[in-house]
Order: structure tokens, then sequence, then C-alpha cells
DNA sequence: AAGCGTTATGTATTTGTATATATATCGCAT
DNA sequence: ATGCGATATATATACAAATACATAACGCTT
């Protein structure tokens, strides 16, 4: 079935620093407290996660998730307020285009 | 400086059909006449250009650009009028996302 | 101090994509 | 019939991105 599929993400002369991915990703630590998990839910390796996370928090003002190591449960991921508002900005962008595009005839073009 | 930006095509299945690539690229061969040329100007290999333009014809009713070989002059590339009008309709789809992320709010949110 | 699960980090390997290269084909003009 | 410039097509190479792997460090609990 054809569809309009669309991305849409922050960039930084050229370089990319939110979209779909770290979206996902912030959402999955969230839910589960953790960067192993998160990731291995997403089916991404570990230290791609990582590296997302670390270029995330380093061009923010605010961190968007804090890494805990060591401890009793070896430590932790947890989003800060901050990260829930960007997840949440995010979701209302790509629901706005999404809607546009619903109003589109490109569709009806290509058989 | 920090940007949204986005990125929107047509998919069929999860097969990529239209996108930023196959618009730019029949542009053009709209203006160069040659599928060579195009290529050449976009800086893309000839077969890259010459698969795109297989696929696209393949998954429309009618074809969006014509290639003739043989000739005078060796041969050359038409866009149809099926063609200008999807080239017409991705641009008025892209301009009016475009329009949209102008008004959001993401961006104050990554420093 | 020992154990646990997690974060932290570098390197090697694999995978996939893009490009380069080479060659064949076509058909009109001269 | 020969030359020209373009399309047509397969294969080999190069490059980039993702992943796998291995290892270290951490700090709380018991």
């Amino acid at each position: 079935m054809k569809q309009i599929r669309i991305k849409c993400w922050v960039e930084d002369d050229g370089e990319k620093l939110f979209g779909p991915g770290p979206n996902e990703l912030i959402k999955k630590i969230h839910k589960e407290g953790s960067l192993t998990k998160a990731a291995a839910v997403m089916n991404m390796s570990y230290k791609k996660a990582w590296d997302m996370i670390q270029r995330l928090n380093q061009n923010s003002e605010e961190p968007l998730v804090i890494l805990k190591k060591g401890g009793y449960h070896g430590g932790g991921a947890e989003v800060t307020a901050h990260g829930l508002e960007v997840v949440a900005e995010y979701d209302k962008l790509e629901k706005e285009i999404t809607d546009l595009i619903n109003r589109q005839d490109l569709l009806k073009l290509l058989k």
C-alpha cells in the first residue's frame, strides 16, 4: 500500500541533533529506567545508544537524560523533565505534519 | 545555527518510490534533456540515476520520464506532463510542511 | 571484600551503499 | 557504413555506517 511518509529532525550546521531515533530512545529509557534495557528493546547497540545520549546532552543547555553508574542496582538512566518536554514537543510536531500530509493529493498521482 | 529539517517521500510497502532525490533528478532532466547530464549536474552516478528512473516509471501507471537511445544526438530524456505534475505536487507538499515547522516551538528547547 | 548490574570506552568486524569502470547498444546524420 | 552522443547493464572496488566484541570502572548492598 502506498503512503506518504515524513521525517523531521533538529540539526545544527548539518549535524543531526534530535530526530525519531533519539525520540524513541528517550521514551524507552523513561519506561525502562536503564539505557542498556532501552537499547535492547529497540534492538539498538548499547554503544550507539550511549553515543546518542552524549550528543544530546552536550548540545542542550540542560541534560535530557542522566546516566548513573554503580550502586545497588548497578546504575540506571533517568529522563529529566526537560527531556520529557522535548519529546512531547517533537511528538506534537510529528503529529501536525502527519495531519497535514493526509490532506495532500500527491498519492493520487502515483498509481 | 540550529534548525528543524524535514524530508517527505512516497513509499509502497516500505520501498521508497519518490522523494527529494527523484524530485531533483526529474527537474534536472527537464532542464538538461539528458539523463547523463542531469546526473552529472547532481554529482550522481549515471547508474544510480538510471535505476531511479526505472523504479519510478515501473511504479506509476504513466511514465514520468521517457528515455530515448540512438538518433542524431545519441538519444535523450524527456519528462512527461505527468512527471511534471508529480514534481509540482511534491514541491507543494514540501512547502506546506516547511511553512508548518516555522510555527513550532521545538527549537527553543534545544539550546 | 565480594557480587551485582549498569554505565563507559575503544577496537575489530561486518554490512550495506555508492561509486568507478568497462562494455554493449542504439539510430540518425553525414 | 561510419561517427557521434546518448542510453543500457553488469561487475568490481571503495567507502561509510552500523554492529559485535571485549574490557574496565563504578558504588551500593550484603
